[in-house]
RNA sequence: GGCGGUAUCGUCUAGGGGUCUAGGACACAGCCCUCUCAAGGCUGGAACACGGGUUCGAAUCCCGUUACCGCUACCA
């Protein structure tokens, strides 16, 4: 079993191609087969290196791993070129000397009549002598494919029966005048050379199917099992695009969004394990992909549950895989340099990670969160400032009584600390909020943070008093108390 | 226009003739928990596109209509 994703490197590595690259990817694993990848860069003006970097940087990201060499169709054009040339000596095919400007003016023609343009064959029914002679002349000629009378059908293995008549078909060209091949011929050439047995891909390619399973034939070649994934739309029901915002697997990186949910979110999208199964780690997606459960409806690509499911790995997943990505996009912030880390150490970071994870759905969200943990000074958010700290005198008195219950603690351990505050708060008359609030904001100026004992522990006995005091002095509290 | 595909809550979906007064999830609202924020729990509103068949019975099968999407190149 051979599957291969064959993307045009002619931008980055948006999400559908990701999600067609992920089932085929996870087709190949769970069969035991191979996942080969082809760069269709035979369009020369719109391919470009960069887009070929973005694709390969996609894959990897995504954990998407290919088998053997990455095959690129323009190496393969003398292929074309010969299994174009077998068709014409085989009769399959012939020589079309319309020219491309003649064949915009009939089709323009055709549209204005308000009929369906359809090669007449013309040249097919040229004499031979006549061929030989403008042949001779050196006149140039693309080569046509004849389709066949009858139907074409197969066996879709998301859509079931698909058949289309023959004669809906048009004679296609195979082979550009420059000697060049079309799409469809080094489609089947390629796929035929790379012994291609499941062509994967998007619902957009369904028309080209019946006209790929004729050349196949025409070629001796036994067609491969098809199957065509519906299209992913943006929020609007339209096709996804730019318009969309992030639509390159690329901008979900770098939006601190992590692979395996990127892969589950994707997978989700035309595919259904069936039953009520929807976060799933990469080992479970495998499992339990196969054969069934694809979908045939376009789906929307809704950003804000892939935040939620984003959210859920990370809340789900090791600390020890989480912790190593957080830590370098901590280092990648500028929050905090290697050494910084290391000088913590990896139970201290393990800690930080853990206590925020569940706070945030995606990395950049929890490095942002992080910050307070890792500076030396805290930054006062005003709102938290100007709520928790309203009453400047009730706080200053709390602040500085809170001060001294800690100092005065034996042992830097949550459940002392916390048994100490919470009485304290009893003996001041106040419910533990108007006591730990105020004391929040102090310690990391926001008004919403992990526990405040986890908080404390975090901080460690002498970053915290200081950040009292520091909050003690500040202008806010000292200016309109008095 | 022609051809092809698709049609269950706003979105992702379960369901494949009776168990469906249609289930779950995201989002939204409310409540609970609670030192805050999350997470979690509970509750609520919210869908079988329409019309004909077939059948004792249809969200499920068939046909048509409508809507949407794709293709209709000497692009890929």
């Amino acid at each position: 079993m051979r599957v291969r994703f064959a993307p045009s490197p002619t931008g980055y590595l948006h999400v559908g191609g990701a999600r067609t690259a992920l089932f085929n990817w996870l087709y190949a694993r769970k069969h035991g087969g191979s996942f080969l990848l082809r760069i269709e860069d035979t369009d020369r003006t719109r391919s470009t290196t960069e887009s070929t970097r973005a694709i390969f940087d996609g894959l990897d990201w995504l954990g998407l791993d290919w088998d053997e060499d990455v095959v690129y169709q323009g190496a393969n054009l003398e292929r074309h070129r010969r299994d174009a040339m077998a068709l014409l000596a085989t009769g399959g095919a012939y020589r079309c000397f319309c020219t491309s400007a003649d064949l915009d003016a009939r089709r323009a023609e055709a549209v204005a009549q308000k009929g369906a343009f359809r090669y007449d064959r013309r040249c097919d029914r040229l004499d031979p002598a006549e061929v030989e002679r403008r042949v001779q002349a050196g006149e140039p000629y693309a080569i046509r494919f004849r389709v066949p009378d009858g139907t074409t059908a197969w066996r879709d293995m998301v859509h079931g029966e698909i058949a289309f008549a023959n004669g809906e078909l048009d004679d296609l060209v195979i082979l550009r005048s420059d000697g060049t091949p079309i799409y469809n011929l080094a489609v089947v050439s390629d796929d035929i050379a790379m012994r291609i047995t499941h062509v994967m891909r998007g619902d957009d390619h369904v028309s080209n199917t019946p006209k790929q399973i004729l050349l196949y034939r025409a070629l001796g070649a036994p067609p491969p099992v098809f199957a065509h994934f519906p299209m992913i739309h943006g929020t609007d029901g339209k096709k996804l695009s730019k318009r969309h915002g992030a639509t390159a697997v690329g901008d979900y990186r770098h939006l601190g969004i992590l692979p395996d949910a990127m892969c589950n979110f994707l997978a989700l999208l035309g595919w259904s394990p069936g039953g009520d199964r929807e976060v799933m780690s990469r080992a479970e997606l495998l499992d339990a992909f196969g054969e069934a459960g694809f979908l045939a409806k376009a789906s929307v690509f809704d950003p804000a549950k892939l935040e939620w499911m984003n959210g859920q790995h990370m809340a789900r997943m090791p600390l020890a895989e989480l912790t190593p990505i957080v830590g370098a996009a901590l280092v990648a912030a500028g929050l905090a340099t290697e050494a910084d880390l290391a000088s913590r150490g990896p139970a201290w970071v393990n800690r930080l990670v853990d206590l925020l994870r569940v706070r945030a759905r995606t990395v950049v969200e929890l490095v942002h969160q992080a910050l307070p943990y890792l500076v030396d000074a805290v930054e006062y958010d005003p709102a938290s400032v100007a709520k928790q700290w309203k009453d400047a005198g009730a706080t200053r008195r709390l602040l500085a009584a809170s001060r001294e219950t800690l100092a005065g603690l034996a042992a830097w351990e949550a459940a002392p600390m916390e048994e100490a505050m919470r009485s304290l708060a009893a003996r001041e008359g106040v419910g533990a909020g108007k006591l730990l609030q105020p004391l929040r904001v102090a310690l990391t100026g926001l008004a919403a943070s992990p526990g405040i004992f986890d908080v404390l522990m975090l901080l460690g006995r002498d970053a915290s008093l200081r950040r009292i005091d520091t909050a003690l002095a500040h202008p806010y509290l000292a200016t309109t108390s008095a």
